[in-house]
DNA sequence: GGCAGTCAAGTACGC
DNA sequence: GCGTACTTGACTGCC
């Protein structure tokens, strides 16, 4: 079991996911940023190491506009040094690594031009992680996407088009129960049709979890990885108090996640911590989770 | 330097 | 029809 949280780091002063707006786009605009978003990256990873985190969600932002067609610059070969130093960092610390596209990833649209921009913007994740030689353990998280008034033919599409994607992005790809449109149900009935690995957000399958239960939504999510996929990833939140449902609270609430720990102590798998403040609650994580044999196993020697 | 409006991209929902 | 939410700031032009 290791432990971690996505993007963003505010101890560690500088940010992974520095951009610009497209109308100042240049070519020294595009290097020099991504320069510095490579720098910081490091940073936050030794930060990651120093604590014993070895789970990192890896911000989509990293390279600015390298899926879209303005973008002429390779910077495969240009920051290719850099990729190897991370690739080799990131296995030496024997870290994990995901990526998880925005909302604009839609492979289930109707329009054309979304499903190409959304192709596009998976192979750019996908050639990163291949870029660092990551193994494919290191995960694209999705969503299933829209429903556009149509549900079962919405999935049907998502279905089809997955088997056309590349195999590179099809051997990261997994899917994520939300806690609107697609429950975990969605994605298993994906999964029978697929093998697309399924990974449980927790926060979201207790907000629309059909009658599953937690010990049972682990069990079932967890048959969808092959061993190669590494062990599963669980998403991890709980609700903001005095907010809208859905919104992942403030800082992590350690009582339920200490229950969660012993509830599902059967099984073992990678939880990212989708709680606002980050690193701060990935590490008090790590501190109730020091006594737990599934984390401790992995983190001797850090 | 500070501030407020805006930012590549989609969709669903509440008002 | 518009504003908002999603992982949320960060960039930019104007004063």
């Amino acid at each position: 079991m290791k432990i971690g949280y996505p993007c963003i780091n505010r101890t560690v002063k500088c940010c992974s996911a520095r951009t610009f707006r497209l109308s100042s786009y240049s070519e020294e605009r595009l290097i020099e940023t991504t320069a510095a978003n490579l720098m910081c990256l490091e940073k936050i990873l030794e930060f990651n190491r120093a604590k014993s985190i070895l789970f990192f969600r890896i911000t989509s932002d990293l390279i600015p506009f390298a899926s879209h067609p303005v973008c002429r610059v390779d910077w495969e070969m240009h920051f290719k040094s850099d990729f190897d130093r991370i690739g080799k960092m990131i296995r030496t610390y024997d870290m994990r690594i995901s990526m998880h596209p925005d909302q604009f990833v839609l492979l289930n649209s109707p329009k054309r031009e979304v499903l190409e921009n959304s192709i596009s913007e998976l192979k750019y994740h996908a050639k990163l992680l291949d870029l660092m030689g990551l193994d494919k353990s290191a995960k694209i998280q999705i969503h299933v996407g829209g429903v556009y008034g149509k549900k079962k033919e919405a999935m049907e599409r998502f279905i089809d088009r997955y088997k056309y994607l590349p195999e590179n992005v099809r051997e990261r790809l997994v899917i994520e129960n939300d806690e609107r449109l697609y429950s975990l149900v969605d994605c298993l009935s994906i999964h029978n049709s697929t093998g697309i690995p399924v990974l449980l957000d927790v926060f979201h399958h207790s907000i629309l979890g059909d009658g599953i239960t937690q010990l049972d939504s682990l069990k079932l999510s967890q048959r969808t990885w092959l061993p190669e996929d590494g062990i599963p990833v669980v998403d991890y939140s709980t609700q903001q108090g005095g907010a809208r449902k859905g919104k992942h609270t403030e800082s992590i609430d350690l009582e339920h996640f200490s229950d969660f720990l012993r509830v599902s102590s059967s099984y073992d798998f990678d939880i990212m911590l989708e709680i606002k403040d980050k690193e701060l609650s990935a590490q008090s994580a790590i501190r109730v989770a020091q006594t737990d044999e599934r984390f401790s196993r992995v983190t001797k020697g850090c």
